[in-house]
DNA sequence: ACTAACCGACGTGGTAATGG
DNA sequence: CCATTACCACGTCGGTTAGT
């Protein structure tokens, strides 16, 4: 499929055809057998005796520790891609990145999991400079960050299953095809910007499959900031310390005191006029 | 020698919409 | 995504006139 032309042909349809025309590019999305699936990694490291000076309890003590299993979201590609199944890979891969919590967790619980690994170099350090090195300090270290990483949960802010999600998907396609433009009409407006370009197996589509997949991922942005429940910010009078409704963000007094503010303002205000103007 | 009341210009932070 | 644009509801201020 050529999107650059779909695209050309979408803008020239009538309003119905616009509609079929994002249908059917939906349908083949959804058709397509493109899938991706949590596996299990680990982390590993080689604990060297000689390193840990041969010391029997540290060897022990870091063989028990020198691996962690954890999740990542693996995207299978069979063969050739094509501009669909590459959009497919990203909507599936934006699935996982925000609505599945046992994938794409934050930074620090994949640093906590691997904590053991940087105490065993921190360790053998330390022997380096015949520092004493405290066992059951280290395990203790070493578990009490394991129970943090398990602790750690994604913050995620609304659930949403995969068959609302393509809801979601296919409402955003719609308002996608509606504004995006093809590539000649968009280097009229704008020229060309050769980074844009890579020298490689570059076609139009490359670029309005970017394009795509990145404003799908804005439109998911803006499906969860929707939807998300606000929390209840509450402001007060600088002058009472009385709660206000918020009816602006720059509001700063209550009724009352903001007519006494005027008036103290304005006293002044009309000092400095009234002087300036009889000086 | 001021002050109150009114008007309108301009600035500002937050937020929503738009668009490639 | 991110840059741009528009909008809102305030805050702040100067100018002016009428009044005390």
């Amino acid at each position: 499929m050529n999107i650059n032309n779909l695209i050309k042909q979408y803008q020239s349809a009538s309003e119905e055809d616009k509609r079929n025309i994002v249908y059917l590019f939906a349908s083949a999305i959804w058709k397509s057998e493109y899938r991706g699936e949590r596996k299990k990694k680990t982390f590993k490291y080689k604990v060297i005796n000689e390193a840990l000076n041969n010391k029997e309890d540290l060897i022990v003590l870091f063989n028990k520790y020198n691996y962690q299993e954890y999740y990542y979201w693996k995207s299978f590609y069979k063969g050739e891609t094509d501009p669909i199944n590459d959009i497919r890979i990203k909507i599936n891969n934006i699935y996982a990145y925000y609505f599945r919590d046992d994938v794409y967790l934050d930074k620090l619980y994949y640093e906590l999991l691997r904590a053991s690994q940087n105490i065993y170099y921190r360790t053998i350090d330390e022997l380096k400079k015949n520092k004493g090195v405290d066992v059951k300090n280290i395990e203790q270290e070493i578990i009490q960050s394991i129970e943090q990483a398990k602790r750690i949960h994604k913050d995620q802010t609304i659930e949403l299953s995969w068959k609302e999600y393509k809801s979601v998907i296919n409402d955003a396609l719609h308002k996608i095809f509606r504004r995006c433009k093809t590539v000649a009409q968009y280097e009229n407006e704008h020229g060309w910007d050769n980074d844009r370009v890579r020298v490689d197996s570059w076609s139009q589509d490359n670029l309005l499959v970017s394009y795509i997949g990145d404003s799908l991922r804005g439109e998911v942005l803006h499906y969860i900031r929707d939807n998300t429940p606000k929390e209840e910010i509450k402001k007060y009078c600088e002058r009472c310390g009385e709660e206000i409704s918020i009816t602006s963000n720059r509001r700063k007094w209550c009724n009352e005191c903001k007519i006494i503010i005027d008036s103290e303002q304005r006293k002044i205000r009309n000092k400095r006029y009234y002087k300036s103007k009889n000086s």
